[in-house]
DNA sequence: ATGGGCATGTAAGGAGTTACATGATTCA
DNA sequence: TGAATCATGTAACTCCTTACATGCCCAT
């Protein structure tokens, strides 16, 4: 289980950035910079460092400061970073979510429309909350001047936009909705 | 296999709004319709197709016109509507996202730059041809003025904010790399 | 001494996709 | 008559998540 796919990448990529790492921290680092738009559990980062190193993209580094502790800590090898570089200029597959708000709105004809108004506000709120994260984490990151935050801020300009133009795509919709209710008594 | 999840809602919403119709057809519609944010395959629709109807939520209609070929023509019951209205009312649950692109600019730094703008290019294309669909959809769409078409409008609007709001987003991050490739030199 | 964070791992199952197999009908 | 479309169904497989099991270390 957990052999191909886009996790095995996802980990090496981390593991690039970060130099090494054990498979706790992995998902720490992920936790707070990729988890907006990628994430992982430990049932999948686990078996597939496993994987990687049988594969020898991957090899254990000797932590020789805090020796017993049971930790894994590992590296990209030259060839863990070659297939990371080949993954990388491969033309990444348009994305197919599904988008279960989307959907209820679709059959909100099904339902009195004080259903979908308040799917919107519920929405709408949750973007709030995650437009204040990303604009904080943005303030923070723009002190630093690496180029590794440049290509995160990047991403989490996506973040931002997209979130800002759903926060006024529900505000429209409601909009709509009301105009609905009204026309419909 | 293919027992809950939320594909059974989606095909229960669907035979909702079409009153009556195949497995066959039922994807038809949903690639005409919902594609953008929801899609089944055939290996899903039938199994649970035939799931449903074993939980007496749809039924078989006869269609007494065209006899003999092949074909499963299926209904809401009572109880079907009840699941789905039940179903409906829930908050969806935040979606949890996997983007690739998003994956790959993250680790733009381990690329040459040319890498991640390339990616940036070959997004913004699609994404044109995505807009210039929602909004030739929009338009015909527009005629209309059912209940129904007034949801379909909103989800549509959805698409047609995000990828608008994507496609600056694009131009931006291609500035941005610009930048980084003149002071990288 | 105890609760929380560090740390790894596995088993079971969920939720679907892909690919295949099959055959009727329609229309040019 | 042969390709496209209509139509259904299944088996194998992918990929990941959830939940569980385990135990150390550290600070209060």
């Amino acid at each position: 289980m957990a052999k191909s796919g886009k996790s095995r990448f996802a980990i090496l990529g981390m593991l690039a950035l970060l130099k090494k790492s054990t498979g706790y921290d992995l998902k720490k680092h992920m936790e707070a910079s990729t988890h907006y738009f990628w994430k992982e559990s430990f049932g999948s980062i686990y078996p597939i460092l496993e994987d990687l190193e049988k594969q020898q993209l991957i090899v254990k580094v000797d932590e020789p400061s805090r020796n017993d502790r049971q930790r894994n800590t590992y590296k990209l090898t030259s060839k863990g970073r070659e297939a990371l570089e080949h993954w990388l200029v491969q033309t990444p597959e348009p994305l197919h979510n599904r988008n279960e708000l989307l959907l209820k709105l679709f059959f909100g004809g099904l339902s009195p429309v004080e259903v979908s108004t308040e799917h919107l506000e519920n929405y709408q709120k949750e973007l709030e909350v995650k437009l204040s994260t990303y604009q904080k984490i943005k303030r923070e990151l723009s002190k630093d001047n690496s180029l590794e935050s440049s290509y995160y801020l990047i991403t989490l300009d996506h973040g931002i936009r997209l979130t800002k133009a759903s926060r006024e795509w529900c505000a429209n919709a409601i909009k709509t909705l009301k105009a609905i209710d009204i026309e419909g008594e």
